[in-house]
DNA sequence: CCCCGGATAATCT
DNA sequence: GATTATCCGGGGT
């Protein structure tokens, strides 16, 4: 399509098949892209959470709840997994193998490529704010309910290799205080320090390049 | 702090 | 069929 493509190749299924909350923290710093005929946009992933399942109260498959919109969640890993949440869209990536319906949904981006079209699209011109939420990113990149169940290892929507974060901070979710005891749970992954992420929050836990991740 | 949009699904009557 | 809640975001008070 144009120059941006070139050099960037997506990401094995092989890739997916690792623990959610390992998939959680290594989708941090790989690249995100859609394509559309209005051009490609990119960023770098720096915010992600870990839903775990049916043991996770405060996920769509929780006690195995399987309907139209989780179905996806019970195949393979590497697809994705779209919702609407009022006016929003938002963006999963299904983990977990078949029948074992895990997610990680992707919060926030640092915006690298398309960020005309961007703000086009958001209709504001403040670069931190064009993709610092789960909502607004999937604004900006053009992802939608068309998008849903999409296999991420080829365009127009797919992940690919960024960068090896230094340090990666793990916290509560956001948005779930109707969750019981899940609410408190460390899945919540973000890049330590960056500034593209939804929110600020104190880390329960630091993980670093050398020794942890 | 509050309000509200408006898809999906569970829980009621 | 009606009501309620939700992995959110923008705008107002």
């Amino acid at each position: 399509m144009e120059e941006f493509d070139k050099g960037i190749v997506p990401l094995p299924e092989a890739f997916y098949e690792q623990p959610t909350l390992e998939l959680a923290k290594a989708l941090l710093g790989c690249i995100l892209v859609k394509e559309t005929n209005e051009g490609i946009a990119a960023g770098f992933i720096v915010e992600t959470e870990a839903y775990m399942g049916p043991s996770d109260r405060a996920a769509h498959s929780y006690n195995n709840r399987r309907t139209p919109r989780t179905e996806v969640m019970f195949q393979r890993s590497g697809l994705a997994y779209t919702y609407l949440m009022h006016t929003h869209c938002l963006f999963n990536v299904v983990s977990g193998s078949e029948e074992k319906p895990e997610a990680v949904l992707i919060r926030a981006l640092e915006p690298i490529y398309g960020i005309g079209l961007m703000i086009k699209r958001r209709g504001i011109e403040d670069q931190s704010k064009l993709t610092n939420g789960p909502g607004k990113l999937t604004k900006s990149l053009g992802i939608s309910m068309e998008d849903y169940g999409r296999p991420l290892t080829i365009p127009p929507l797919y992940v690919a290799q960024g960068f090896c974060p230094e340090s990666i901070s793990a916290g509560k979710r956001i948005g779930i205080e109707n969750s019981g005891d899940a609410k408190d749970y460390p899945w919540r992954f973000w890049v330590t320090n960056n500034k593209f992420v939804s929110r600020h929050q104190s880390a329960i836990h630091v993980f670093y390049n050398s020794t942890d991740i």
